[in-house]
RNA sequence: GCCGGGGUGACAGAGAGGCCAUGUGGCGGACUGCAGAUCCGCAGACAGGAGUUCAAAUCUCCUUCCCGGCCCCA
């Protein structure tokens, strides 16, 4: 069963074969490091933590690179706004960055360079691009000559003579074409800047990248990704620059992710409609993030509602009580049914959505079906110990993909024997929980049983006060034949 | 204006020629002291119009509405 990703370069859906054999390099845009990240950056960051996950699984030797562009006009304008360093307000976001990304369970990249550490290998590439005569210095400024290459526009389609009319020149720019776009951007006073060849200054957007390609991944790269938004320009003038610079192709499979939008609205900084990562997870769980975010498919815009992350929780707590129940019952499972088969149809089905360009919400819709056949046989105590072990199997393998459960059993508290009429369960007008015993596992466990003796003793008001009284403490009991279940919450 | 992507049941969101999505919610039933969880069952859909086909939510054409990109942006 083969790979296949949907190119945006040719809008297809294309088998996956890259340039080395078992070898994958993945470059994916990151952010501009002047501001908190928000679910949009989240969005993107969990989609292609599962990519390369995914891609790993398959047994791929990945080379995943992100970078941090920590010098840009935003950031300078901020950090001129707050009165602080442009330099320490980037290494504070990228902290921030790195610590929100942390909580929602991406795994590290490769390498994540800085623009402001690839100085050297940005200058050197405009160096190149101005010996093949494709780009001009001008007022300290270096231009890429747009019109010197052909193929303009193979990404996104745009044709240059239709742009010219939307193509705004800014003032103080001494551009020979108004398409022509900087590679190298002249320091205004007191900006932060770096000697070149042409005098202070930074480099431009796009360079940033092209560079860091080249220097971390070679000349011709697997996989470019990064959001829908920047298609045009950004990618597109990336292509123009590493292309008549290295003389190879730059990309293989260009991916790119929907943009996550409110009512219909891309979220954004400048629509002030967004929501901050760590606010997000003050309230919700990395778990019921992840999965809100990839009970969807990666191409398509996201609407985020209000509501939108309970639903995905209320949804992701059946799967999760399906774990968390079968291993609970890895031991102890005493039917006949083995569910080899169902096991292995539902992972073939889940790799073959995954294969299928990612398609992690039908891979979803497995787990579900799964996860019912489990249920099913787990309440006909049909299943045998190897039965519950492979479908485990089958769980834990989709979590190391998608990582949205947790690895946790559930306390039984068998139904006591003894059920005679005895002093261990308080009278209701009197019990009390110790608030501060509340963390202790032994104290609840005595608690859980003193309700099931009350149960027993059919003291259902001093059973239900009990129950109640743990809920306020965010334990919750579950009655099941084999004696009362409780978790936390 | 130009370039993309879309309009699917109450809602969220898959699918891309014939079959079931899936989840939330609703209704009915089983289980239960109650609750919860779970299971079984039911209802409900492919923007509109034409065409291709034995067969279209899926392909083609037209209409219409929405979103994104064209300064920055995941």
């Amino acid at each position: 069963m083969a790979l296949v990703i949907y190119n945006t370069m040719t809008k297809r859906k294309e088998p996956f074969e890259p340039l080395e054999k078992g070898k994958v390099s993945v470059y994916v845009c990151g952010v501009t490091a002047y501001d908190k990240s928000h679910l949009g950056h989240a969005r993107s960051a969990i989609n292609f933590d599962v990519i390369v996950r995914y891609l790993r699984s398959k047994g791929y030797d990945v080379r995943h690179i992100t970078n941090f562009t920590d010098v840009d006009d935003k950031l300078i304008a901020r950090a001129h706004e707050l009165d602080v360093d442009p330099m320490d307000l980037s290494r504070q976001m990228i902290d921030e960055y790195f610590s929100v990304m942390d909580g929602l369970k991406i795994r590290r990249a490769t390498a994540y360079p800085k623009a402001s550490e690839t100085i050297s290998d940005i200058i050197e590439m405009v160096k190149g691009l101005m010996d093949k005569g494709l780009a001009y210095e001008s007022g300290g400024s270096v231009y890429f000559i747009v019109r010197k290459v052909k193929d303009y526009g193979k990404l996104s389609g745009q044709s240059l003579d239709q742009m010219v009319t939307g193509t705004r020149k800014e003032p103080g720019e001494d551009k020979r074409d108004p398409m022509d776009f900087a590679l190298w951007k002249a320091a205004k006073p007191g900006e932060v800047s770096w000697d070149s060849p042409w005098g202070k200054g930074r480099p431009g957007w796009h360079i940033e990248c092209s560079a860091m390609c080249l220097k971390h991944l070679g000349k011709t790269i697997d996989i470019h990704g990064g959001g829908t938004d920047l298609i045009f320009p950004h990618h597109e003038n990336e292509i123009l620059q590493s292309e008549a610079h290295n003389e190879a192709p730059f990309v293989r499979y260009w991916m790119h992710n929907g943009m996550l939008t409110m009512g219909e609205e891309k979220m954004s900084k400048s629509m002030k409609n967004f929501f901050l990562v760590d606010e997000v997870l003050r309230r919700y769980s990395p778990e019921v993030v992840r999965f809100f975010i990839l009970n969807a498919s990666y191409r398509q815009p996201l609407d985020y509602g209000e509501g939108s992350l309970d639903e995905a929780g209320r949804a992701l707590e059946k799967l999760q009580e399906t774990y968390t129940t079968l291993l609970s019952e890895e031991v102890s499972a005493d039917g006949t049914q083995g569910m080899e088969e169902a096991c292995n149809d539902a992972w073939a089905r889940l790799t073959e959505a995954m294969d299928d360009d990612f398609s992690t919400r039908e891979a979803i819709a497995v787990m579900f079906e799964l996860s019912r056949k489990a249920n099913r046989g787990l309440a006909e105590g049909s299943l045998n110990r190897a039965g519950v072990g492979s479908i485990i199997s089958v769980f834990r393998r989709f979590n190391d993909l998608f990582d949205v459960l947790r690895e946790e059993k559930r306390r039984v508290v068998a139904a006591p024997e003894d059920t005679r009429p005895t002093d261990t369960a308080a009278p209701d007008d009197t019990l009390t929980i110790d608030a501060s015993r509340m963390s202790d596992d032994g104290y609840v466990t005595d608690l859980v049983r003193k309700r099931e003796i009350a149960r027993r003793r059919r003291e259902f008001d001093c059973a239900d006060k009990i129950r109640e009284l743990l809920a306020e403490h965010g334990i919750e009991i579950q009655d099941t034949p084999e004696g009362a279940v409780w978790k936390r919450r």
